[in-house]
DNA sequence: GCTTGACCTCAAGTTAAGTTGAGCTTGTAG
DNA sequence: CTACAAGCTCAACTTAACTTGAGGTCAAGC
């Protein structure tokens, strides 16, 4: 069989559903990599495909771009990545993406907690934290937030 | 007792955890309410603070404060929200939170589905959808996402 | 061999969600 | 009764993640 073509940077837009100006800012970010025809123009492998799609779904799971360019610096360089490299990926994203599973199971489940005890008003709650950590800790809802 | 205090824009922050500069933006953006003082300083009622509270665990799950305020819609004008009325709230945006579950569990246990099948390089995965939906609607990875 | 659609670069614009700063007013503690 | 921390408004700046547009090049079909 004939080596699997290259793809340009409008079958990859296509075939990944996101625009070529996308396509190029993440190139830019460092998010995917591409080579050039001697015209100057992009070619891109396979697994530019797979990348595009992880890119797509961790930024709906709220993972910045910047993580995930951060995360992409574990697959390996010249070598297409192999399941296990994804895999390897995506267990380092866990921690976090547990976090966020529980906040959604939270809300999503009537906001029973902590919101739903009425502690917010009545200042009793046993979850509240202490006053002064709030204050002197920055801006962030630790009130109502899973710790992490 | 007394009736609970009214709050004021520095105390509402400090218990909240957000920055003052934003409870300002929040109200601009209608999420939350107050009234004023004779001399213009706003005050608000204890139930802000839930309200803030809701906010910051909803946009960390990755809802926007537009989507946000539109739910809120559904809260009572004149009335303290009861725990049901936030239940209500919580159920409405059910599906949607759903959804990303699903997501972020997808990307939590290993990519394995659509991305660790390989399907994204040999056009085969059943999971596909259709080339002219792709290019016919616009962007966003439709392969990879879970259907909503 | 030319036309037309796909590419290229680079700069500027856009939206969301705030933050920062200037200039002015309030209200509370000594 | 006054100082000064806390408020107020409004405009401008910031970051992320793209998109749009201008001006110019490449390549595949007729």
């Amino acid at each position: 069989m004939a080596p699997v073509r290259e793809l340009t940077v409008g079958q990859v837009a296509m075939r990944s559903g996101v625009a070529v100006s996308a396509l190029h800012f993440y190139e830019a970010r460092g998010l995917i990599r591409s080579h050039r025809t001697s015209g100057n123009q992009r070619r891109y492998g396979r697994d530019v495909l797979r990348r595009v799609a992880i890119i797509r779904v961790a930024q709906e799971v709220g993972i910045s771009l910047a993580d995930i360019a951060r995360a992409f610096q574990s697959l390996p360089e010249e070598r297409t990545p192999t399941r296990e490299d994804w895999n390897l990926l995506s267990t380092a994203w866990r921690d976090e993406l547990d976090h966020k599973i529980a906040q959604m199971k939270k809300l999503r489940d009537g906001l029973t907690d902590c919101i739903g005890c009425g502690c917010m008003s009545i200042d009793k709650c046993p979850l509240r934290n202490k006053e002064d950590r709030l204050s002197a800790q920055g801006s962030g809802a630790r009130r109502l937030v899973v710790a992490r």
